[in-house]
DNA sequence: CGCCATTTATTCAGCAGATGAATAAAACAA
DNA sequence: TTGTTTTATTCATCTGCTGAATAAATGGCG
């Protein structure tokens, strides 16, 4: 980004700019080059020379740790993408100290194989109550125990400063990171896969409650006396709208055993979605009530934090053509008009690469590493 | 207030302090007061000269209009209250030129009837979705019409400048002015009485969502399919908790026909409280169901907002014995332990004077008021 | 009664960050 | 070559704030 971009960008005017920079660019934190790219025609004038992050100065790891997979991606300090793994490994049966062995070790791994120079922080996203400023999981149906002081766990086998963060939460901060329009005003993204979580900016910040912040909105209780929910409550929205439940309720239309698994993979997935496309009546209802409590949930987001923007993302808008019917129905019914018409209905596809970069930005944001600390440490 | 204790709150020098208070006692803005009270004993050195805002520079008329009633009060610069009146006057009937009408002159006549001086500003407050950045009344119970432009139809009459704001948020501003513990963080505070209002704030300032705020919250439709409520919805919070809902249900209890006010007075519902504690089962019932709705409106607020502090507030805690053990169930089953912990409830006792103290402190802060221009204007 | 301790308020030199204006630099266009 | 356009830097300056020193105003105490 050229210097008077950035001016623009902090309000600024360019002479601070020049200023401020040129110590960073003498300690080598930044690096100027000569832009011989450029897009569109009819340049006239100075041609801008842009700024980047060194690549020197080493990298962050970001790390997503789901049912029995765990997602890694190594990013240098320009903001480059350098690598990413994606290992099958269960972690919800062990104990907390052996997790967090097996985590460390699976990251230590990944960083030696490819070779990553100095790595200078972790990010680590995970479904749950995660309590970033202490690096405390109080509860996460991914993780089994409670309470459960994963940063500094990590932080000491590794050896480095290691953030943790919700996954909805990185998710919607790297979503916003890409679509510059999310980044004013507030924006409610909701995350629908393996469970719902939230993730809620204002003016490109994540809201931070009062401790874990409001990703766990998919743990809000819609109807009494509905069906069973991971957290061990009834009628949460998780448990009519997360992957886990349409597949298991799917299974139980069809009479067969409640299955085991907590976490149908994205091909059981896609098996009931196409059975509902083909007019199944039974799964069509299925994802008929699933697409009503999303609406609630929804409208619920707008009559509490009334965003400009809300984004629906994860996994779980493949089935969005099967849903929005009922989900817009019931939108409709608990808003009136002047207060919806606020908020513009975004679908994103993300995938989990977008998350792991998501967390790897928190990392360097909330660990404070952008500039000069990236040089001392 | 002192300037050593300005400069504490203000995180500033007591030299930067003195500097910028200079000028402003200089144009009479702020006059010095020797104090000659001091409460407690051992009080050495030099003694602190207070700063207060000259009572010379007009005065600020706050305004509450209920279903039909309107409050009025008139607090002078340096803060003080001069005088409050309350109005008997339904408004609910009337179109929106004549309503207007009628305000405006409510407000000027008192005004007079005061000796009010110069009015800089008024402040006005009512339920409903209220847009405070453009001065609208998208939907109001209290008020008939649709998008009525309040704030620039009273200005024009009373030719000053009006800040509208709705009820909930006026309250819950004045009860973190109160209450030093409630300005850090983030305070939800929910109003209960003729309806359900809720006003949120994060460091002491309201929060304001794309228009309206969060402040009607009571609309969030809880129970499909539940009771008639007046936004022509079914199943809202309101539809349970708020006053008319409390009466018209224990009325249909009785047999007695469907009462066509909108506003049982606090008499009636004083002898509805009287006869549920008395032992009537059913409307102890009734008071069942209100307090689960609470508890599960309250639930959804730790959930979405993570507040450290959960005020409930407004007539509707006189009945407040009488909803607690449900309450208390609701909020139990929706939320973890973790997540309850965080969240401080207080049930604050609070009266309408309050409300136009509140409506008052907004109008001068959000008018820009405080200082220069109570001078210039 | 006079002196000391204590707290509040003011003065003043100086610092840090930002700015506007002027200037230099680097390209393209004619 | 000269002019135009845009970017970047230099520099004097300004503003807001600060720490340290000082003045002011009181009570406590011998």
């Amino acid at each position: 980004m050229a210097r008077v971009e950035i001016g623009q960008h902090l309000g600024m005017s360019p002479a601070s700019v020049s200023d401020l920079t040129a110590s960073l660019l003498d300690e080598g934190i930044l690096v100027a080059e000569e832009s011989a790219d450029q897009t569109s025609g009819l340049i006239r004038g100075r041609p801008k020379t842009r700024l980047f992050f060194a690549e020197t100065l080493g990298s962050v790891i970001g790390v997503w740790t789901g049912f029995n997979r765990v997602e890694l991606r190594l990013v240098d300090s320009a903001g480059r993408n350098r690598a990413s793994r994606h290992i099958e490994r269960p972690l919800r049966n062990l104990e907390a100290e052996e997790l967090m062995d097996v985590l460390a070790q699976t990251i230590a791994a990944f960083a030696q194989d490819t070779g990553a120079g100095t790595v200078k922080a972790v990010g680590l996203a995970c479904q749950g109550y995660v309590d970033t400023r202490d690096g405390i999981v109080a509860w996460s149906p991914v993780l089994g125990t409670r309470d459960l002081p994963l940063a500094s766990g990590l932080s000491q086998r590794l050896g480095k400063p290691v953030l943790i963060e919700n996954d909805a939460s990185a998710m919607a901060f790297a979503i916003t990171q890409r679509n510059a329009d999310l980044r004013s005003g507030r924006t409610a993204c909701l995350m629908v896969g393996d469970g719902v979580g939230l993730g809620f900016l204002v003016q490109g910040e994540l809201y931070r409650g009062a401790r874990f912040g409001n990703s766990e909105f998919g743990h809000v209780r819609l109807r009494r006396g509905g069906p069973q929910c991971r957290c061990g409550g009834r009628g949460c929205i998780e448990a009519y709208l997360a992957d886990y439940a349409l597949h298991r309720d799917a299974q139980l239309i069809d009479h067969r055993p409640a299955p085991t698994l907590l976490l149908p993979g994205e091909d059981a997935m896609g098996a009931v979605v196409e059975q509902a496309r083909a007019g199944d009546p039974a799964l069509l209802n299925l994802f008929h009530a699933a697409g009503e409590v999303l609406g609630d949930a929804v409208g619920i987001l707008i009559q509490t934090l009334e965003p400009d923007h809300i984004v629906i993302c994860g996994p779980g808008t493949r089935a969005m053509d099967l849903l929005r019917p009922s989900f817009e129905a019931a939108l409709e019914a608990q808003t009136i008009p002047e207060l919806r018409a606020l908020a513009a209905i975004h679908v994103v596809e993300s995938s989990m690469d977008l998350l792991t970069e998501g967390v790897v930005m928190q990392a360097l944001r909330e660990l404070d590493l952008d500039l000069a600390r990236l040089k001392a440490a």
